[in-house]
DNA sequence: CGTCCGATTGATGCGGGTCAAATTGGGTGG
DNA sequence: CCACCCAATTTGACCCGCATCAATCGGACG
């Protein structure tokens, strides 16, 4: 009834037609003409698969952990597809504040709908390869292939969902169940239903800015899962998963704690 | 650069081959069987223009305030538009803490993307009438009339836009600035930049579930802005802006009360 | 070995939640 | 038309969870 599918991502398309051939390698790409990519070998195929009438449509580009891809505001010009990295997705206050709307990891597009103004900002959380589409490219896949414009509304729906519950979160969580809920959802993700070690490649100011927190009490609230068993933290950037029961009660409700 | 666009209502389709003829008089509706709808007379024409090859797949049906159109969960069964009044969509947790992601109103469409279970429930906020689309309906449109599918995407988009904007709200706005931005998208959309009043169709409880507070933080909030003269308050369901420049600022950071 | 940046931990304060009571006003029946 | 009733709103008193400010820790890198 709850399906808890928590926001930690975008559109994920999954048409054979389109997108980036998995574990193709690359050479060359696009833009600050870096010849090789972040922990990639060289290799072959320089563009990405997505045809539109036989011609490849995507070129391929690297982005450093921090650098940005857009931001809000600027003009939209095609949409991306993470092939190895993840991206932020943000909006700011005048003031700075900042507020994450997602996380975008591999195999998954980005900014996709290219009217207009950037609504958000994209940046690098960890260093990226990417595959830009220009917005010629998605306009003829929706005329000329069947079942892609309806591939991409759902697509976008999905994410509409995962905003909305995402709101659930941010409007009525106390940080306890913040925290818990995105610890399962990355597990989730990660490796199925239970994942024994979830990776976080965000640091702790991505997630309180993500859960609608604090940097403090993000590592607070991790800390006390922590001594209370719930949890194990090897390192800072990983979690080991370790009364999952526990866990599931405090997701939906944090008083759960007593028993 | 930062829109502040909101998230009151859903997609605004706008596409001449399909919807409800605007302004259309009607009779007979589906379901309850009622003959006459709130506030409507009766008249001529019983179903929607929306058509797919000539025939109209379009069905009126009304809803009293407080009724529930469908509920999270529920198997997805088509789309509706709003033809009059206003719906409120809200996900919940299991112990009754209540997040309304949206208001749907006039001319707007709410449940497209008829795949799978209803993600969230959908209640009337006020006398409702509806116009219901199946989903066959949609799937017709989208394979036979060009340029259907991108105006769905793109109603979407918009959708998912302001639903991450609403996120920026829930995460990390004080109190006085979600009741003022509140206030501030009502108005725009009531009445282009400058309605000097803005309606309230939903109670306080509602107004409090959608920008994560409670009953009495929103009744404070808006006592305190009447009382320093920056709105008035003729009926609790009525708001006049009166100082429009100071609104502006508290919107977007609340510690301007000190101008 | 020293520097630096992110994470953790501690002390304190405040914004908004909670509980409780008073007030308002719209709808109904006399 | 008026009085009553009830639900919604408003107001008040108090408290708590999380933010804020500040100091310390710890691992990565030169």
């Amino acid at each position: 009834m709850f399906t808890q599918a928590g926001y930690v991502g975008k559109s994920k398309l999954d048409f054979p037609e389109f997108g980036v051939a998995r574990g193709t390698p690359w050479r060359s790409v696009e833009g600050t003409g870096r010849e090789q990519g972040p922990e990639l070998g060289a290799a072959s195929e320089p563009r990405c698969r997505g045809r539109a009438g036989g011609a490849a449509c995507g070129v391929l580009q690297t982005k450093r952990a921090g650098e940005m891809l857009f931001s809000q505001g600027d003009r939209a010009d095609g949409a991306y597809e993470v092939v190895r990295g993840m991206l932020r997705l943000y909006k700011m206050l005048p003031d700075g504040r900042r507020q994450i709307t997602g996380f975008v990891s591999t195999g998954e597009l980005v900014g996709v709908t290219p009217n207009g103004a950037r609504p958000y900002t994209a940046e690098a959380v960890t260093d990226l390869v990417l595959c830009r589409f220009p917005p010629a490219a998605f306009d003829r896949m929706i005329d000329e292939q069947p079942g892609f414009a309806r591939r991409l509304l759902s697509a976008t729906a999905d994410d509409l969902d995962a905003a909305q519950e995402q709101m659930l979160l941010l409007g009525r969580m106390t940080a306890v169940e913040k925290v818990v809920s995105f610890l399962l959802v990355l597990a989730k993700r990660q490796g199925g239903v239970l994942a024994r070690f979830v990776d976080l490649p965000m640091g702790r100011n991505d997630i309180a800015d993500y859960l609608g927190l604090t940097i403090e009490t993000v590592s607070r609230t991790l800390s006390r899962l922590k001594q209370a068993g719930s949890i194990g933290l090897p390192t800072p950037t990983r979690v080991e998963i370790r009364d999952i029961r526990r866990l599931e009660m405090l997701a939906h409700d944090g008083a759960a704690a007593a028993a």
